[in-house]
DNA sequence: CGGGATCCAACGCGATACTG
DNA sequence: CAGTATCGCGTTGGATCCCG
């Protein structure tokens, strides 16, 4: 049903996650970095969510320390273009 | 900020109650009964919350008994539209 | 750097019962 | 017909502290 993915990213800070990582933040700090008021805890309990839904694949990289990238599978990518017209639509009604 | 329509959207009914209007119930028992597992209670939520957002107009008909008739915005009637693009992803890349 | 663990207050929503 | 009132419990999500 269509009712996961819209309650998936209807939960605080999903879709914010995801418009982050379309704009290139691919590291865990980084994605904190460019959405504000995001904290550690729910960034990485959405990043675990949308993982489990394979809109994002997790790759960690052995450099000392370790890094963790993140990146849109197919999936998330196709799902964050499809959520631009909402972002269109919500600046053209909003009060 | 879009992220409101997004958890709008989200709430659990909120969708189906949109896509029910669009399918020509304009009546509260119309909608109830063509969304399966509403409840009174979720029906009357969902559209407080949806008239309070201007995606759903509310107008009294002075009959006996009144009627309720709830028609949607523009904006309502644009976002529902919007929406369509999700439910066919959902359908995509569903497990 | 990239998280996990725990605690807790606020919210979501289903069931039930009642109303103009 | 079109709701409102109340209860009760599960889920969310913010704060704080800790770890390899």
């Amino acid at each position: 049903m269509f009712q996961h993915a819209a309650e998936l990213t209807g939960k605080k800070w999903s879709a914010a996650i995801l418009l982050a990582m379309q704009r290139g933040a691919d590291r865990f700090s980084e994605i904190r970095g460019s959405v504000t008021g995001l904290s550690d805890r729910m960034l990485a309990v959405r990043l675990r969510e949308l993982e489990e839904h394979a809109l994002v694949r997790r790759t960690v990289i052995p450099t000392v320390p370790t890094t963790v990238q993140y990146t849109l599978t197919p999936a998330g990518d196709e799902l964050i273009r499809i959520l631009q017209p909402l972002v269109d639509w919500a600046h053209r009604w909003e009060t």
